[in-house]
RNA sequence: GUCCCCAUCGUCUAGAGGCCCAGGACACCGCCCUCUCACGGCGGGAACAGGGGUUCGACUCCCCUUGGGGACGCCA
């Protein structure tokens, strides 16, 4: 059996690092092993949910390149999680409950205050259905709580190993909410079993809510999943990331320039015992995925990494894989000549500049400048004009190695650093030379 | 507070009792290459949180401490 992944985000926000790293970690999973996968957009919280961010999500994910073979949204299917809960109260598992929120507040402060883990008491399994149908006659509007069976859970979790939990230290779920409408706990299950997920792989942040849910998927079918829980990454400073979800939302780094192979590179390896490196593509980072290399540490997520593994993709980059993306003017010698001196790609247009725009030389000595001119060969320039040029000038003023070129750089460049300039010097032309040699903006 | 998880170089990790005075990758430092920066090559510094056990022998197993994280919602 093939199996079924899926990546179910709530279109309460934009996507940054962290959720994009349970897609990455689906897809790559899905891809992998001939699956497909289910992008599922959990959106039964109507009231944060908007259709705004779950158009984002979509543009994100395609923006990385990571697809999805189905597609399903919660708000489509509250009559399913409303038949389940039909059924699950035939069966006897839910139960009506009349708490306030703020009872329920209160309930779980006092246990926390006696030391008593703050979970419900289940006071509503004492009530009498005739006290129910009073109260529901008088206009009362329960929430329904599904009643956890006594026990252990147990499942074998693809990162975590065997992990079980105690059911009595979990608290009976609420399953459906004063209005009607399902809760999570319910829609995701009842969604998972229709759409026949197989395999579900998340945060850490989720390992209670499986032990509920294995539960749920018992009594709501006959089929349990495959589990995986990863662990949530941490920022450079080992605190949460959400902290600084403005600097790592994708949104972000994506005005900043950041390529979606640096993305993918970093959250494909972060935490797992590969080396951290940029892959060239996709079908890279599907052939060296295995959930089994990821560890139960907690992994720091640097964005300096992210630009460093952007810097090194550039680095190798065809000038077919960026010509849309360079200003007008950038051609395949510019391209070829400025990649293995920029981080990010907008960087080039500083670049063209020198080549093709005008600049403000530096000038150290006029009188090895006005000798370098009278020497520079005659057009065209082409790459071997360099060696031509610089051997004459050593000939002719003696100079050598930093003492010969660095002038010429700097007069040329304006600055102290940048590509080759064997390669630069035909780029910027024989006409501009020799006015940035003479002191002259050009 | 209760339950669960984690703890090896700066970072991501390898390590399933002797193969480890702990290996790799990235970062860092040095040298080489070189007009500069980067790339590349060579080399270097750099870690088993602490304390008890168990054992002939613990990075590895057990317990405790400490430190971190997650969960405990009519959010997902």
């Amino acid at each position: 059996m093939k199996p079924v992944l899926r990546f179910a985000p709530s279109p309460t926000g934009r996507l940054h690092l962290g959720n994009l790293r349970t897609a990455l970690i689906n897809w790559l999973f899905a891809r992998s092993h001939g699956g497909s996968l289910l992008l599922r957009i959990d959106d039964t919280d109507l009231e944060r949910s908007t259709a705004a961010n779950a158009v984002a999500i979509e543009t994100d994910l395609t923006w990385l390149g990571l697809d999805w073979d189905r597609f399903a949204r919660q708000s489509d299917r509250f009559d399913r999680y409303a038949a389940a809960a039909e059924r699950l109260k035939a069966g006897g598992r839910l139960y009506p409950c009349f708490e306030t929120p703020e009872e329920l507040d209160l309930k779980r402060k006092l246990a926390l205050a006696r030391h008593l883990p703050p979970i419900y008491d289940r006071a509503a399994l004492r009530l009498t259905p005739d006290e129910i149908a009073r109260r529901i006659a008088a206009g009362a509007q329960p929430v329904w709580r599904f009643k956890l069976e006594p026990g252990r859970v147990q499942w074998d979790d693809l990162v975590r190993g065997s992990v079980e939990f105690e059911a009595r230290n979990m608290s009976d779920p609420v399953l459906v909410r004063g209005d009607g409408g399902p809760l999570y706990t319910l829609s995701s299950v009842v969604d998972d079993i229709e759409l026949e997920v197989t395999h579900i792989i998340r945060g850490e942040d989720h390992v209670t809510n499986t032990a509920v849910q294995i539960q749920l998927f018992q009594a709501l079918g006959d089929r349990v999943p495959t589990f995986g829980h990863f662990s949530l990454i941490a920022d450079a400073e080992g605190g949460k990331l959400s902290k600084r979800a403005g600097s790592l939302s994708l949104e972000e780094l994506r005005g900043e320039g950041i390529e979606p192979m640096a993305v993918l590179s970093l959250l494909a390896k972060l935490g797992t015992s590969d080396p951290i490196e940029i892959r060239p593509d996709k079908p890279a980072l599907v052939a060296e995925f295995d959930i089994s290399k990821f560890s139960r540490n907690r992994p720091k997520l640097d964005t300096d990494e992210l630009w460093h593994l952007n810097a090194r993709l550039l680095h190798t980059l065809p000038f077919a894989a960026v010509v849309g993306r360079l200003p007008p003017g950038a051609d395949e010698a510019f391209w070829l000549a400025v990649r293995g001196n920029i981080t990010r790609i907008g960087e080039a247009e500083s670049w063209l500049t020198i080549c093709r725009g005008s600049i403000e030389p530096m000038i150290d000595e006029t009188g090895f400048l006005e000798a370098a001119a009278a020497l520079l060969p005659p057009e065209p320039l082409d790459e071997t004009s360099w060696a031509t040029w610089t051997g004459a000038l050593k000939a002719a003023t003696g100079r050598k190695g930093k003492e010969l070129f660095q002038p010429l750089r700097r007069a040329l460049t304006g600055l102290d650093h940048g590509p080759e300039l064997a390669r630069l010097l035909p780029l910027i032309g024989r006409e501009r030379v020799l006015a940035r040699l003479s002191g002259r903006a050009a």
